[in-house]
DNA sequence: TCAAGTTGTCTATTATCATAGACAACTTCA
DNA sequence: TGAAGTTGTCTATGATAATAGACAACTTGA
């Protein structure tokens, strides 16, 4: 294990997640303890108060747990989520065994630009309700998403979501009875500062972003999303048909 | 837009994945002018030299080129990257009008943990081909690609691979006319250490990292992979039947 | 009970990060 | 030509990161 200096990543960090990697891929199951601060501190070539630092992060995070005198051990696990045609973010979650939770953030009215409104299949400055949106899984928050719906369609949009809280209801609100995934984009990038906080996600960390669009059973656009999801809570599963 | 203190992350780094971010997403376009060095210092709340930092670090890996007296410019663009059942890097990185290129970082035969035995449908034990390569497009590199085979089915399958350096010719050798991909599943971490050097990517750096298993006419499985792409280099494109 | 191994806390030193100000070198445009 | 705006380079200072060593507090197992 050889770290790099003088990237912008205070080796600590390094530290903190290469030992996180250890644990998204398994080679330290959860439950587990973790081998020794001496023993990491070697195997990273680095003072042992640098690998307490990074175990201190991790702990914060509710990833590992120390215990005096004892050892340091494994916490957590990762949000298996689908990528299909239909995709509903509360049936996925309920499907873990866990609570799924939608929470308004912000929602506002804004001319489409044009790349929204090819999406959309509307003109450059039509009127589009953008609603912004955190889910969480129980209480961990799991992405951030975006929303751009056509103002003239879909009235009011803003408030109908702030009370449903769910992109399913609010669409059957305007007598949406069923649609589906029509393109779906994925990247990585950092983590922004806003969206860190919402996310509860220390800055640097990495969020995957998925720009999609839905349509209804006649093809035809109805909503179109940039969601950012904690990369280090999810797994994106693509069915190949 | 708010920075953070003590995160690991030294302020310059996240100006320049802030900047980064922007030139992703498109608010600052190829060839355009970026904001000057006092106004983006004044945007992010950061001295001026810290900006200065930032801008080397992009320059130095060739997103943005400092013109003195004039301004700063962006450089560069990602590859767009489809994920469908029948993925072949080469036909991807050949439709973008780019050369691809293939070539053997390591071959060595390995016993099957459990969980590539199960991907494999082997037994636990069975012995394996392991090979890992790096694709690039043009000069770049994209990815380094991990994958697993049978060694009873794929004898001496490291010795092909080195030169036909595709995955589709090293099949093809051993008589597999066509494959699909059966399964994908992707997620995002940091770069590790040895994947950095190889991409030449800077630590801190997210990868898209997507595990698949291919398969031939039949259903069977053929080889299984972990592939990780540098994320600011690709766009995964999944396409929804 | 005791030795070995673990995490927790303290002091100290050096290198890097970030800020601050001043001015040179160069480009652009009126 | 000249003024305004840009990037490049220098010096200086305080805050933070990383190293190093010593020892306390606690757990485990013989």
């Amino acid at each position: 294990m050889s770290l790099q200096e003088s990237s912008g990543v205070a080796l600590w960090r390094q530290v903190a997640d290469g030992i996180e990697r250890g644990i998204a891929d398994g080679r330290f199951a959860a439950g587990e303890k973790l081998p020794g601060e001496i023993e990491i501190a070697d195997t990273y070539r680095v003072n042992r108060h640098t690998v307490r630092r990074a175990l201190a992060a991790l702990a914060e995070r509710g990833l590992v747990r120390a215990e005096r005198g004892s050892g340091t051990y494994v916490e957590a696990q990762r949000l298996a989520y689908p990528l299909r045609s239909r995709t509903r973010f509360s049936e996925i979650v309920g499907a873990g065994g866990r609570e799924p939770r939608g929470q308004l953030i912000d929602a506002s009215e804004e001319p489409a630009t044009r790349e929204l409104a090819r999406e959309l299949g509307l003109k450059t400055g039509a009127p589009l309700v953008r609603i912004e949106s955190v889910r969480l899984a129980d209480r961990t928050p799991i992405c951030i998403s975006t929303s751009w719906l056509s103002a003239d369609r879909f009235p009011g949009a803003g408030a109908v979501f702030a009370n449903v809280r769910s992109m399913t209801k609010l669409l059957a609100h305007y007598g949406v009875r069923d649609y589906r995934r029509a393109s779906t984009r994925v990247t990585a990038t950092i983590v922004d500062a806003s969206d860190a906080a919402r996310l509860d996600l220390a800055l640097g960390r990495p969020v995957l972003v998925v720009d999609s669009t839905d349509v209804d059973t006649d093809g035809k656009p109805l909503v179109t999303k940039r969601a950012r999801f904690a990369a280090e809570r999810v797994e994106f599963l693509v069915e190949n048909s």
